[in-house]
DNA sequence: CCCCAGGCGTCCA
DNA sequence: TGGACGCATGGG
């Protein structure tokens, strides 16, 4: 075992510990999941919820269902989560693309790799929101990488400071166990303490229960 | 007032 | 290939 594969067992552990179970994603039902990881982007969960809870009492919470709704319907009803001329259309075209393409269930017979490819071609789908619906809606063993967990992982040196998605995701794949259960609960715990610890401007970073897993400043060759 | 949110596509050097 | 910028609502 690498020394950074024991700092993220030990992170993961103490993580676990202090937080518990995340019982992630927060949705009911694969679509409900794929729908939220769109609206979701650059947005609060809280906008998002009442998004979906706009859609779900318009039995919109399917794609056959968007795929046969006008835009500006979407447009209104997905409002609060922000983006929503962009979203509704993105939406919309998703709908359409995985109804087109004979639904999840013919989606569920792709390997993971040519899956990713595939929602990697629809626009508003980019690495995260992929990987997202692949580990949450998919159940596949991809490590989901955001924004908190780029920043946590460069804070406390798991990572290069020039280091971007992919790095990002290579590091903890190759160091853990891939496994759906762990990947599930390890992205949801690095955005829960990343919310409370990890912000851009670093309030509080100084008492991030973290600490104690950063790496020293190491010269030379670094953690990938 | 400012900052931030479970990103992404586009444009430009 | 990498950095800036627009997208938009809602909360702290």
């Amino acid at each position: 075992m690498t020394e950074v594969a024991n700092i993220l067992n030990a992170v993961y552990n103490a993580l676990s510990a202090a937080f518990g179970p995340q019982n992630w994603w927060p949705a009911d039902g694969p679509e409900e999941m794929i729908i939220g990881a769109v609206l979701t982007q650059n947005t609060t969960w809280k906008n998002v919820e009442k998004a979906l809870a706009n859609l779900r009492d318009n039995n919109l919470l399917t794609f056959a269902a968007i795929a046969d709704t006008p835009l500006a319907e979407l447009e209104a009803l997905i409002r609060p989560s922000g983006y929503f001329r962009q979203k509704s259309q993105r939406l919309k075209d998703l709908a359409e693309a995985i109804v087109n393409a004979g639904g999840l269930a013919k989606l569920e017979n792709l390997a993971t790799a040519k899956l990713r490819k595939w929602l990697l071609k629809q626009k508003g789908i980019g690495p995260e929101t992929a990987d997202s619906i692949l580990l949450y809606a998919f159940a596949r063993p991809v490590f989901v990488i955001d924004a908190y967990t780029l920043r946590i992982g460069k804070r406390h040196k798991w990572l290069a400071e020039s280091a971007d998605y992919a790095k990002a995701q290579k590091l903890f794949s190759q160091n853990l166990p891939a496994e759906v259960r762990l990947f599930n609960e390890f992205h949801a715990l690095l955005v829960q303490i990343g919310k409370n610890f990890c912000r851009p401007r670093n309030p509080r970073c100084c008492d991030c229960p973290l600490s104690q897993f950063s790496r020293p400043l190491i010269t030379g060759k670094t953690s990938l």
